[in-house]
DNA sequence: TATTTATATAACAATACAGTTATATAACTT
DNA sequence: AAGTTATATAACTGTATTGTTATATAAATA
């Protein structure tokens, strides 16, 4: 798997969310996600950090996860190639508009 | 299905990145990905085009696919919450990196 | 030591996804 | 009009994904 399917899923994305305030035990994490159960909770967490995306911590019985935004920076590094086209769009629109702004007819 | 979903998928980002050099004809997709089928070829089309990922303008029979990375954009507003978190923890290092030059004990 | 707490894994079911072949649709060509 | 070209859709298959419940493992506590 990558970390392009690793983001896909809403409730793995909506884990980072969690995750980016502060790090959180399995417990916790099932908590606040109490629309599914401790065990997938477990899986995404694991897919998480398989995809570099969190870090774990051993506390006795308890795993406290982290964000680990390693894998992140993969995806981010794959977009900034097509960065250089929404600027360019971007670019090509505000000229579009300064070039009409007398003429009130965008 | 969403962006994170439409990019999840290898084939799609590669069509992309074939898109990026320049818009094509789905005949032109399919002999650039010559290991799926000319109808597995649209169905990836559709999907890119239903996430704003690409364009479609109609020539004749034929459909030109063009790159339109607005669906990108939403991608990387929602990674650029986490670009905080790589920036502070590249921070963090680079701090930790000056603190031990002299001491070659990194 | 027996029980409780915290987490992970196994086994399974339902759904989603990507691929295939066959075929429909629409426009151009002869 | 008949045939060809370009693309999309339908129907189906295999595999992956996500969820569930039951259970295993390991550490803390009584």
């Amino acid at each position: 798997m990558s970390v392009f399917t690793a983001v896909a899923d809403p409730t793995r994305r909506a884990m980072l969310d969690v995750l980016a305030e502060h790090s959180r035990t399995v417990t916790d994490m099932a908590a606040a996600f109490p629309t599914i159960s401790q065990p997938a909770v477990s899986r995404h967490l694991r897919v998480l950090k398989e995809n570099g995306l969190v870090t774990v911590q051993i506390n006795a019985q308890q795993r406290i996860y982290s964000l680990q935004p390693n894998g992140l920076v993969e995806l981010d590094n794959w977009i900034s190639k097509y960065r250089l086209f929404w600027s360019k769009r971007l670019d090509s629109l505000e000229e579009h508009l300064s070039k009409n702004k007398e003429e009130g007819d965008i």
